[in-house]
DNA sequence: CTATATTAAGACAAATTACTCTTATTATCA
DNA sequence: TGATAATAAGAGTAATTTGTCTTAATATAG
């Protein structure tokens, strides 16, 4: 198969919209979260447990626990979460799996690729948990 | 990690750019294509099984005997070959895994991206075995 | 304080994907 | 025409990813 990004990584994505239209104080179970977004809870719990460990996210145990973001929403973009859970390979490496791409050395998709993986980083670049979480509330969106 | 294609989607195109620049009729070994572009000999004979029961090859088994193009190379584009081996959800599904990806129930990065994956098609359909062949045989070209 | 329920963390298991080894087919040549 | 070597096909194995079950931590109530 094979998408654009991992199962781990568009779960995590979908998670912290969730997480960004709470109040940034309120700690928040994944329980809750995975109830609410429809995914296998436990393996949210490894996620966020991975993005609490490279900072994005601060956890607490015990009764009244939970994860909340360790920065506002806003200062969170969707590169952040896909580079950290996924690597920057989609960014870097060659579309056909090439060894070396660059300029200088390139396959033959690579003019065809640069521009249209160019305008995917710029667009993970540019939105970030807070549009997202504000966007999903409108009605219509899923 | 998860790259835009699975790992026997980016062999199969490397095998098939090298299967293009040699004659229609000759019939080439799996042997000599992992060779030359450094893959398992034996995934891609695997790929390659696939790709013949899909009708994009043709076998002949013994000596002498190996793999061709069932097509001209021109009428044989990046997205045939995409679309047999990693299906079509990159172009249908929703980039973050949301359910129903459409404009009507659209996520937050829907209207972001709907755009860039019609570039990624329009790029795939555009693409043949021929241009490539031609492409990377260039200097330069890895 | 102690028992309990809730929670994240961590160990474990299943499914999928990637890769390798073995077998069956067949052209060639003695 | 039978032996041989080259070849695709297919069975088997390893690694990775995804998903589940168990344990440890802790706030709260009594
Ligand atoms: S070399 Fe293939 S995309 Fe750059
Ligand atoms: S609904 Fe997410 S990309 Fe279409």
């Amino acid at each position: 198969m094979s998408l654009i990004f991992s199962r781990q990584c568009e779960y995590a994505i979908q998670a912290l919209i969730y997480l960004a239209k709470k109040t940034e104080t309120e700690w928040i179970s994944i329980k809750e979260i995975a109830d609410h977004i429809n995914i296998p809870q436990h393996f949210l719990g490894k996620i966020f447990q991975m993005l609490s460990n490279k900072g994005i996210l601060k956890s607490k145990k015990g009764l009244q626990g939970g994860f909340c973001l360790s920065k506002p929403s806003s200062d969170i973009n969707l590169k952040d979460i896909v580079d950290t859970i996924d690597g920057v390979a989609y960014s870097t490496a060659c579309v056909a799996g090439f060894p070396n791409c660059s300029n200088d050395s390139p396959c033959p998709l690579h003019n065809s690729w640069k521009d249209l993986r160019e305008g995917i980083v710029k667009m993970l670049k540019m939105r970030n948990l807070k549009q997202m979480a504000d966007e999903i509330s409108k009605p219509g969106y899923n």
